[in-house]
DNA sequence: ACACACGGAATTTTT
DNA sequence: TTCCGTGTGT
């Protein structure tokens, strides 16, 4: 069948001077090859470039210019890799077309905009409109209580691996059916039951998890015709930032959706593919070219963003990877501040040089704001050093990621009741809440209520609210319960009587729990109930905003964009350094970015199970973070580092001998030579060159002789499972027996 | 049902 | 060091 065409030629409309003026305004920013991107607006067009070479600046200026040229903006899609990114893009809209555009273009992480259109087509796939979307913490508790059930340990299986395996599954396309069908091991095949269930679960509580909203966008589509042919037409132009960072589902997606105009254009860097953890497969670039062969290619080659010292720094880095589409990148900006490589007795040392770095360019004038500076480190854990000492020397500072906001046990309480409003079936949610504040509810009167709801083919909630008729349950405690659930429906039958401010606060009031945490007087208490205060103080604050901007202001979008608020969202206060991990910069830049923890183990950071493309992936993860800066480029390490409160000698990364040696300003020049040409185990100490041998084939076998940081030497004496939830039973000589997952345990092997 | 102490094991990155 | 999860006592 073919699709009708959508009339876009902006030569064959009437020459309207304001478009024209704006087309021009347009293009005028962009060198030829980025326009030839973005004037080239039917079929696929695929742009590989480097980092800094303006393909994000392409993407926009290519919604833009559609937009100038009469396409309707509701037409265009640009899926960016965070919200932020999506609200920026919106922003140059308004400033290069219209704010009305701007808001009617549809941008959004995938997993944002396939949640829109899977609420307007709910029913399609059995679920209602106001299905809950689960986080990671909901998917986990319900595979607990699913292990649980199906009387499986959580030491042999743990709920974590269970869940990251089941992500992976999905993000894979593999459906339960064909993961039990593939599944061998005794393991797997537990795996594949817990699958089954969870997935049943999900439907019955009509609960999606992330995943599910990629994997159930493909249903949706490949079920229907007729819905697969309103969107592939509502959808003319089809944007991708990032595209080297999608996984399989969302790559069938955008087949889905492009498969009949194929307006397809995706900008991307394989050079900075950083979440292959998380599904995503650089190979969707050859796919690409395989899947839309009369594509048009387009490679940018002008980097705007970096001076010469740091793009020569940076190609250097890259070049250590054996596989990659070459790319050529230039800069006008020859020279450059050499980069600085320091290095520290510890990491308290390391985080107060940083901060006097920071200090140092601020008071000779070399940044005009704390902003300008970003300090970007491997893992989380890192910023805690650093923030201490930005806070002791009185620098404003700010990270972006870590623990947010909405992940708090108190917000994620109040969340889950809010959540019950819109969803009786999520049961998730109500156990959440169940006994929070404490209302003398504890397992066996939540067994009986399962029992009763499950026989019963209710949700808790339903239960609850005839908790009369539970036998089983004390007298007193069915009242208790009966109570709760009239509070839930009572405050259902509010919801768009009242504004939402005030009835999420009488809610979150009569429920308890604000009085809960009021009545405490222990800090900790007081912080939550601010914290309760907050998020009621930000749902006003939303509704007021939609309200203004004629959206919906209902407490169902408010949740929707909670639920996919992603971690760098959160929005930007005042003046500040920003803290971030090398994952949170991606897409940004900083005059200045200084990158902590340039030590072996940690920056590549070394596990059990590291392999030579985990370690190819680290490299990328390096060049990431090198090309964020502008003018200044700060590397430190620290010739000591604390693990388990017991500080140990580390060395600095090989990544830093890989850089060329002159473009640097060293401390220590000598240290960072490179001690072997290539591969995993140059450079690193002895121990933990024997540390490596294991994650490449030799295993542990009973009789092995071990050796453990804490536990000392001992001797293998059984080895249970494989690959990455192996473990080993050793029996230490001087502490006795203990039973170690091999992926986590520090356990070395010895000759 | 719940608060507390104890012991044991371990540090990725996040839509 | 700090986080869990389990077990104990009230
Ligand atoms: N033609 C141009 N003229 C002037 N500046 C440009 C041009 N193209 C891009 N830039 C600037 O270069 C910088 C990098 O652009 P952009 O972020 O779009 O690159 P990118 O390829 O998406 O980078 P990365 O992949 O590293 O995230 C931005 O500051 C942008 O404004």
């Amino acid at each position: 069948m073919p699709i009708r065409r959508y009339l876009c030629d902006p030569h064959v409309r009437s020459p309207n001077q304001q478009r024209v003026s704006n087309i021009e305004r347009i293009l005028d920013q962009l060198n030829p090859e980025q326009r030839q991107a973005v004037t080239t607006t039917e079929g696929p067009v695929l742009v590989i470039a480097g980092a800094g070479s303006g393909k994000t600046r392409v993407l926009t200026a290519r919604v833009a210019y559609l937009i100038a040229s009469g396409i309707p903006p509701e037409r265009i899609v640009a899926m960016t890799f965070t919200n932020k990114a999506a609200d920026e893009l919106r922003h140059r809209i308004a400033t290069l077309c219209d704010a009305w555009s701007a808001r009617r273009v549809w941008a959004g992480t995938f997993h944002s905009i396939f949640a829109r259109l899977l609420r307007r087509n709910a029913e399609h796939l059995g679920f209602s409109p106001n299905f809950t979307i689960y986080d990671e913490d909901d998917s986990l508790a319900l595979i607990r209580r699913l292990l649980k059930e199906q009387n499986i340990d959580s030491k042999e299986l743990p709920p974590q691996a269970v869940r990251a395996t089941i992500s992976r599954a999905k993000n894979d396309l593999v459906v339960p059916e064909e993961y039990a069908q593939r599944a061998g091991t005794p393991r797997e095949r537990h795996i594949a039951t817990i699958y089954h269930l969870y997935q049943r679960a999900l439907r019955r509580a009509d609960a999606m998890d992330f995943d599910d909203l990629l994997v159930n966008m493909i249903d949706l589509l490949a079920s229907s015709d007729e819905l697969l042919q309103l969107y592939q037409d509502l959808f003319h132009y089809i944007h991708v930032d990032e595209y080297q960072d999608t996984n399989s589902a969302q790559y069938e997606v955008l087949k889905l959706l492009a498969g009949g105009h194929r307006n397809l254009f995706a900008v991307g860097d394989d050079a900075q593919s950083i979440y292959s953890w998380r599904g995503a497969r650089i190979e969707n670039i050859f796919d690409f070219q395989r899947d839309f062969p009369e594509h048009v290619l387009i490679r940018l080659e002008q980097n705007y963003r970096s001076t010469q010292v740091i793009l020569d720094a940076a190609n250097a880095l890259i070049g250590n990877n054996q596989q990659q589409i070459p790319k050529k990148l230039w800069t006008a900006r020859s020279g450059g501040e050499p980069i600085r490589v320091a290095s520290f007795w510890d990491e308290l040392d390391e985080a107060s040089g940083i901060v006097r770095y920071a200090e140092e360019l601020r008071a000779r004038g070399s940044v005009a704001a704390w902003s300008e500076i970003a300090v970007l480190y491997r893992i989380n854990a890192q910023s805690q050093a650093i923030e201490d000492e930005f806070r002791r020397a009185q620098i404003p500072y700010r990270i972006i990621g870590g623990i947010s906001f909405y992940k708090r046990k108190e917000i994620k309480d109040a969340l889950a009741y809010m959540r019950l409003l819109l969803n009786p079936n999520d049961d998730e949610a109500f156990l959440r809440i169940v006994n929070e504040p404490p209302r003398g509810i504890g397992q066996a009167t939540l067994e009986h209520l399962q029992r009763w709801a499950r026989e019963h083919h209710q949700s808790l909630l339903a239960a609850v609210q005839q908790a009369r008729s539970i036998g089983a349950i004390a007298k007193q405690k069915q009242l208790v319960l009966e109570q709760l659930g009239a509070l839930v429906a009572r405050t259902t039958a509010l919801l768009g009587t009242l504004p939402l401010g005030e009835l999420v606060h009488q809610y979150l009031d009569t429920v308890g729990l604000l009085g809960y945490y009021r009545s405490q007087s222990t800090e900790e208490a007081l912080d939550r109930f601010e914290n309760i205060a907050r998020l009621i103080a930000d749902i006003t604050q939303y509704a007021a905003q939609a309200a203004e901007s004629n959206t919906d202001a209902s407490l169902a979008e408010y949740m929707q964009h909670v639920s996919l608020l992603t971690s760098v969202d959160e929005a930007a206060t005042g003046d500040a350094v920003q803290l971030m991990t090398l994952h949170a910069a991606k897409g940004l830049e900083f005059p200045v970015v200084i990158i902590a923890g340039l030590n072996e183990g940690l920056l590549p950071l070394v596990r059990a199970t590291t392999t030579e493309r985990d370690n190819a992936e680290e490299r990328r993860l390096f060049y990431v973070g090198i090309t964020r800066a502008r003018e200044r480029l700060l590397l430190t390490y620290a010739r000591n580092r604390s693990r388990f409160g017991l500080m140990e000698g580390s060395l600095p990364s090989r990544f830093l001998g890989e850089l060329p040696q002159e473009l640097l300003d060293a401390d220590r020049p000598d240290e960072l030579r490179r001690t072997s040409s290539r591969g995993l185990l140059a450079g690193l100490p002895h121990a933990e060159q024997r540390m490596q041998h294991r994650s490449t084939g030799n295993g542990f076998r009973p009789g092995q002789r071990v050796l453990h940081p804490a536990f000392g030497s001992g001797t293998v004496e059984r080895v249970e499972g494989r690959g990455a939830d192996a473990k080993v039973r050793v029996r230490f000589d001087v502490v006795g027996t203990k039973l170690l997952l091999v992926r986590y345990a520090p356990l070395e092997l010895m000759e």
